[in-house]
DNA sequence: GCAAACATACCAACTGGTCGGTATGTTTCG
DNA sequence: CGAAACATACCGACCAGTTGGTATGTTTGC
């Protein structure tokens, strides 16, 4: 396998995550991931037959690249399945760094351009959302039993996780900032700690 | 006035607020409009010098038609602050009702294409967001004095709303339907009865 | 009769996508 | 072995259709 075999095709993927974040699928051409990415025109309709199918393809690359980020994490360490899920958005709140580009979900971005559209896009954005909220679920559950918390499904607290996200991101385009999201995770983290009754440790004189 | 008189404005605005949700901004084409509108292209370049300038007024009228919807709501009606809040949210669960373009935001939809490359598009949005949610500042600062709430700001707060429901739509948009955006308003009620130590009839039994 | 409100025809730039061709391996088989 | 056959990766000029926007009429209502 040479050295420039299938570069191309990753170059284009970066290409798609870094430009679609910032401008949008609708508004990115196919010249500006060639143009981003180094390569011609003839090479991207090599790799990918349409831009539909890149669309399709930089959602199931943002799953691997992310579900390997979130795999690695430290958030996993502490013993307790409580402790992890607030250090999970924790961590969620760390990545939150850099320009607006730098620090917004590919696939959030992507559905609300596509849904209407281009179905197979939409799907694969969607499967990213829930794939990645469902590794939540198994310490959300856990979490759950061990402070005896009812009448809530697991599933339906894990896509909360991604819908307060997915909300602080467009605060953030909105006001070009990261603060809000910061703030708006810190929300979500009272929400749980207070589902779980395990409020903050400033919050437990009153 | 006669009649046509800026009736061709109105059509378009419309035509901007129904497309560019269905399609997203920068897929809505000026004859898309003119198309929708019934009008032809010369009398839209009469009442708006590009597409941008109608991105910029469709948020203008999305926040006159919204704040001119939610004054003649309901929700208005309980004596106590809280239980106005509660209101509110039971009545943007009311709110999703019909196809995923019918109920979801224009200036959500739109920020997350124009933050970037279109300036005033971004500030006429975030502005309406920000317009919507400061609506509810009274209401919860009024609540978190009377249940003694402290050290949250009540501006973060009714941000906090607005995330949860742009959140929403972006999980509606990846499944097709509203019912799970239902459920996200449901975990912002149940998150602001804990805050303000209000659980909801079925949970204080426990 | 005149200005605002619209209609029609048009354009230059750009769009996604195609196509014939090249360069560099890799496989097959006598 | 070695050469022919095949496969992969890539190039860049080109095309037909679409885009936002313009220029120049025509209609309408006071």
């Amino acid at each position: 396998m040479s050295p420039k075999n299938t570069q191309a095709r990753e170059r284009l993927l970066e290409a798609a995550r870094d430009v679609i974040r910032t401008k949008g699928y609708t508004a990115t051409t196919v010249d500006d991931l060639c143009r981003s990415a180094g390569v011609t025109k003839g090479a991207f309709f090599h790799h990918f037959k349409s831009k539909e199918e890149i669309g399709v393809e930089a959602a199931h690359y943002w799953s691997e690249t992310t579900s390997a980020l979130f795999a690695g994490a430290p958030y996993h360490e502490p013993a307790d399945p409580f402790d992890r899920l607030i250090a999970y958005l924790e961590f969620r709140k760390v990545l939150l760094a850099g320009d607006v580009p730098d620090f917004t979900c590919l696939v959030g971005t992507m559905v609300q351009e596509t849904y209407e559209s281009a179905p197979a896009i939409r799907d694969a954005c969607d499967a990213s959302i829930t794939g990645h909220a469902m590794t939540l679920v198994p310490d959300i559950r856990a979490a759950m039993d061990a402070h005896r918390v009812t009448g809530i499904a697991p599933e339906s607290l894990a896509m909360h996780t991604q819908a307060v996200l997915q909300g602080a991101f467009i605060l953030a385009k909105g006001r070009g900032s990261s603060e809000i999201a910061a703030d708006m995770v810190d929300h979500l983290i009272r929400y749980i700690r207070l589902l779980f009754k395990m409020p903050a440790p400033e919050e437990t004189i009153q």
